[in-house]
DNA sequence: TCTTTATTGTTCATACTATGAACTTTAACC
DNA sequence: GGTTAAAGTTCATAGTATGAACAATAAAGA
């Protein structure tokens, strides 16, 4: 009997081949955010906290929190090592005093634009070697892959 | 002008989606693991060095320190957790006195066992929101990606 | 107004991940 | 036998992260 047939039933060697490419994507993310923290001189939380100002001139602790999904006092810390390094400053706001308004210095601008375009070319290079209608389908199979991810996780959680 | 003619130009629509949709895998992969880590009692590292056990009875310190990617050092303080737990056991190599054996006792087997197929189904519940053409599909895009990934690493180190 | 309640951010204790240098013990190679 | 190499441990250091306790301030109610 041949179960592929089956229903619900996905044959093993598909299972053992997606497991092993997920296991070396994620790897391959893992060292190329190495990469990025030694070639910026920047400690990774802090290098991602630097990309929340993208399209936000100002951000408070509490919003930086929800955007890198930590908790506050790990914010405090971040923020610490960027404040020292002067990639950021800190101001009071007017509206409330309990409220600490952080923005990018010159500098800490300088850095966030290097760093997003160096993730730019990197990527562009990798969607180099796709063919357009390649590139298509691996979007929309990235974006499938993503949602059934998320909807498999929920199930968990 | 149009430069989505252009040669080696990628429309910045797709460099963005790419970017957002390896940032969001990347993501879940990183919520499962602290899942898996907090649903089995075991601290990440510690699960996954138990799961190289796989298809070896015996690892040595050395052999651990190289399928995990961390140094020596990190091992020993690996295997400690694992030894107080009493998931793994030492042994000394009968044939020189410098090497430990480490093997899984009873209950780290069966602890193995347990991760294996959760991690499983987990994995068939994904692919399984997928007909089998697009699951085809996906793990070529996939393996494409991977190669295409580790090309582009490559240039950089 | 005055009091309670909620919010913002900091500090501190704790735990986990990881490295590299120094060191011990033992094996291997002249 | 003496040097060199390898396996593991220990220790100092750094980074990632959480949660509880706390101070300051704002907001809401009585």
């Amino acid at each position: 009997m041949n179960n592929k047939e089956r229903k619900d039933h996905i044959p093993d060697r598909h299972v053992l081949e997606f497991e092993g490419l997920i296991d070396a994507l994620f790897q391959c993310c893992q060292e190329r955010m190495q990469y990025q923290s030694e070639r910026f001189g920047l400690p990774d939380a802090e290098l991602r906290c630097l990309l929340q100002f993208q399209n936000e001139r100002y951000l408070t602790a509490k919003a930086l929190a929800g955007r890198l999904n930590v908790a506050k006092s790990r914010v405090t810390k971040i923020v610490d090592g960027l404040l020292r390094r002067k990639l950021v400053e800190r101001t009071d706001d007017p509206e409330d005093c309990r409220v600490k308004l952080l923005k990018l210095t010159a500098g800490g601008d300088g850095l966030a634009r290097e760093i997003l375009s160096f993730r730019r070319e990197m990527h562009q290079g990798v969607l180099n070697q796709f063919s357009l209608e390649q590139r298509v389908w691996l979007l929309n199979g990235l974006s499938q892959l993503k949602r059934s991810l998320e909807s498999v996780r929920e199930l968990l959680v």
